[in-house]
DNA sequence: TGTACATCAGTGAACGCGCGTTCACTGATGTAC
DNA sequence: TGTACATCAGTGAACGCGCGTTCACTGATGTAC
């Protein structure tokens, strides 16, 4: 306990500013969150964003070179929350079933919050995306299949264990998109069924 | 051979002027056809199919409602391909590999005729169809679930040959979605990858 | 201590463009008498 | 056989609207001297 005092690090004028650039650009992207919960998706468009964070809209281009960066870095800002719920399963789990775990929760995590899924297929699809970005989509991407890729290999699968959590990921993506209308289903039962084949195929994949 | 005369229909003027309005009807989608080869598809408007079939953008309108309308019939008509491949395939094939054969030719046309798979994705993500083309949307869906359910039938799973048959679907589906841009690869060695996961999910579901 | 100037965040208004859809009109064909 | 009228397919022009993005400007704050 010599030396109790916090000493801060070397800050400059121009670091401070940096850091309120930032501070602001989470601010708009909190107010995109907030919008992306009311509304569907493709709805959403700069003007809202910029009324629920209480700025002008051309203000959203001091921050975002476009509306693409923003709606990126909002996705970005879901992998992470994902990730992070991987590994908290990971973690508490180390019993057998930990593909079955992760599955149902990536199944629920992508139906409650689901401008994330939207986005995801929006990039897949129909993004054109500058490289620098596509790149960082890739990154989380490769997090996200490291992570089951280590759930194959602890596993002991016969298969290829990257083979097999590409196919994975694909095979549960495929149930959030073609059964979210499933036609005369509530919301709750739609849930259930996405559940039910999330399992079934977490069960074929063990 | 008693009566080798041909006796036709009774056939009206009214019946004639249907026929001819089917026949139009044909000619303005096969130009959506041939338009949806040369761009992508969330590129193709109104004015490239009344362009391409040779009459004013107007006049789509005297013929379908609307756009929506006019796209769902094109995606069906590429549905019933689908389904009369696998039935030829089912068909020729009464060995053994049938779940892998359907699923590597259902690869193979959606791959070909991209526009399909993204007529498919779109009225599953981003879709407003009226009631009646979300009926049809329905029927060709089940069809397509009837054949992998029966296949499944056959192959007398222990899970419910539906359940299996909704998952396999989904699953393809995934396969195509995900890695429709996988970063770095050329057509080719997309197709391929899509055609080995595939194949992976096919033997799982074995 | 004050003055002139530079910088820069924030903004409302406007631009641009695409595109589905509708309108008002034309001209050909059919129908009644 | 001819005339007046109705029907209806086809059309170019225009409407309407959304919405990403840019522009020209304001006003506050910082800087040089």
């Amino acid at each position: 306990m010599a030396c109790t005092i916090e000493i801060p690090e070397k800050q400059t004028f121009a670091d401070l500013k940096i850091q309120e650039q930032n501070a602001k650009r989470k601010v708009i992207i909190d107010a995109a969150e907030r919008v992306f919960g009311v509304k569907p998706f493709h709805e959403v468009n700069i003007r809202d964003i910029a009324a629920e964070a209480g700025i002008s809209h051309a203000t959203i281009y001091r921050y975002f070179p476009n509306q693409q960066t923003l709606f990126l870095e909002a996705f970005l800002r879901g992998m992470d929350e994902i990730l992070a719920r991987i590994d908290a399963i990971a973690a508490n789990n180390p019993a057998g079933n930990l593909l079955e775990a992760v599955v149902a929760d990536f199944i629920d995590f992508l139906t409650q919050k689901d401008h994330y899924f939207r986005m995801m297929t929006h990039f897949m699809l129909d993004g054109e995306l500058a490289p620098e970005l596509v790149e960082r989509l890739n990154n989380t991407a490769r997090a996200l299949l490291n992570r089951l890729e280590a759930i194959f290999t602890a596993g002991n699968t016969t298969e290829n264990p990257r083979a097999m959590a590409r196919a994975l990921f694909a095979a549960i993506n495929g149930v959030l998109i073609t059964f979210r209308n499933y036609p005369g289903r509530d919301r709750q039962a739609v849930f259930d069924h996405m559940q039910f084949l999330g399992k079934l195929i977490a069960r074929r994949f063990n």
